[in-house]
DNA sequence: AATGAATGAGTTTTCATTCAT
DNA sequence: GATGAATGAAAACTCATTCAT
């Protein structure tokens, strides 16, 4: 009798085994037997449920994505104000499950993937403006619009910058020294930009 | 006689073709021969010059290092004072020329060779350094110390979040917005920690 | 399941056709196309078993030692007196098996070899003392400590001079003929230097 | 005003370098840039000179055995007696000249070359034979004719096995030492083997 | 389902040889 | 004569993908 659901299990341990190979290696370019390797399987199994590479990294890449949508959505389940729920966003970025270094460095790389991949791009681009949309929603309550989009742009782009550096192992502050910067940034922002009167 | 001097000729042709090479297919994954023959030559010629295929790579990164730090030079020059050398330092982070699509791009396919190469690490470290001491440096004389190193974190993940924004075509905003966004991150900061008393 | 077992197959395959290859050619210049080809199999599967091209020509040069050392322990087995021992070595350098043009251009070239070769190097200096000290000790039964070492240095390089003799097809004797000048040479040698009393 | 005579100048450096790169590289397979290099010329003007790679090597072994066959003929000018001719033909085959390291890591080289390539062989053979025949000559004057080309036979073995030796840096002895191995061998097979009467 | 053997196309790399100057 | 730039063909090597079992 064989085993059954030993597919869902498979493409787990595959997509699993990707991010790490990724991470660790801090490129794209890692090979399919390495993976399946990684996984304790054949590479023709890898195939076998893959198809080819590009779907085996472009399914990691969706995992790490649904990874974090899924902390988000725990995360703000709790949250009840609006900054409680811009804290929760700003917590779920930099929980230490998205920022172990094989996360970072695999996202890192997608980043660099989407540029001469669509599939790739769609998928982060996803992300990218469901988190924006996120937080210019939750800032609006306690700003002006126009000030909502702008603190949304400068949180983006530190968060971004933030886990670039974590990556290359030149960030010299820990989590919540990272967290504070952000924090601190989002402070600053608000008391500069208050709602329109 | 053959034509004399072709070296430096043929090398910078082929570290500008690569740059370019990178920067259009948005990965370091770019084959010898097209870069050759978007320099015009053979793919032998290419490596009677470097040697490698990682060493043509390398040396377009350098080159890209190389152009930035002389931008920095000549912008610092005209500044006199700590916060013109600031403004100086970061217009020169976002001149269009280092913001070019195929610099940008190769810019961060380096980021994360960076983890796998250790040429390249040296590389980058000894850039990334230098902008953070001259921060550091130009920050101390308008703030206290322990602000001055805050401060230069910070400006530092920013811009680097900035520049994988622009890469992905994500960054909505234009040069002089995104500096305007840095410029308002130093604000806040210098006026929120003051020098020591 | 694929067909189990296929690498010591495979191996043995690639190393014999090169051993084939190497003697046909009369040249270490052997191209590893060649030697997948003769062995029945994609250039790519000789590459995977041995990682280069290197590695194959000295698992066939080991191969080639492994086999007279193979020889030598059957034929000593059987030899009692140290003069039978020594009749026994002699007759195993000049057995057919290692004197097929094959074997003795790949020998000979595996000579040339180990110049600029360590591991070549290493495993022809280890055959040759295993030899030197073979015949040595065999001979300080029949003469006294110095003379052993004499003629077995005499010994050796007479064998060497009529391999590369044979290699160039310029040996005008046979078998029983060129061993029988090696006999002869031992013989006068241990006419000549007798026991010490 | 051209230089005059350089033809020859250029020939001989080329041919010297020869010789010098492919013993000090142990392999035939050495490149023509390395040669001209060696001999301070551009690889462009070796091939002016000499057409080939295949024809500069060849040069390098044809000048070998010209220099040992004048180097013969005039140790062979002074001897008198079949004895001394014989022993003025091991003096010369023995000549530090012709034991230095890259000549005789060259000769041998050519050995095997000359397995593959009829020019090679054609010289070799040539040479050989000609050893073998003055060799020959002067034993008959010694010995019985039939024991003349015997002794001829070993004498040629035991050469060329002290020369590979001498090549692997495997020989421990000086050329004192190695000579008198010779002269010991000759002595013997002529006591053995009489005038017939 | 699963394996890992096998392939072959795609790349890098090397070098003798040619050629413009 | 002389250079060294330039080529291009040949070879090594890599790896995703296929496939027989």
């Amino acid at each position: 009798m064989p085993k059954l659901g030993q597919e869902p299990i498979r493409r787990a341990a595959l997509i699993n085994a990707a991010i790490e190979e990724i991470g660790s290696a801090g490129t794209l370019d890692v090979k399919v037997a390495a993976i399946a390797r990684r996984a304790g399987m054949s590479s023709g199994l890898a195939h076998h449920y893959f198809g080819s590479k590009d779907r085996i990294v472009l399914a990691a890449m969706r995992q790490i994505l649904t990874r974090m949508k899924s902390r988000f959505q725990s995360e703000l389940a709790a949250a009840t104000t609006p900054r409680e729920r811009l804290n929760a966003l700003i917590a779920t970025l930099f929980d230490p499950t998205g920022f172990e270094p094989a996360i970072v460095s695999a996202w890192l790389t997608f980043y660099i993937r989407a540029q001469s991949d669509a599939g790739a791009r769609r998928l982060l681009r996803l992300y990218t403006s469901r988190l924006h949309s996120n937080l210019v929603y939750n800032l609006k309550s306690l700003t002006n619009p126009a000030n909502a989009e702008a603190i949304a742009h400068g949180l983006g782009a530190l968060v971004d910058g933030l886990y670039i550096r974590q990556a290359l192992g030149e960030n010299p502050l820990d989590r919540y020294q990272t967290m504070g910067l952000v924090w601190d940034y989002l402070d600053l922002k608000l008391a500069q930009g208050p709602m329109e009167e």
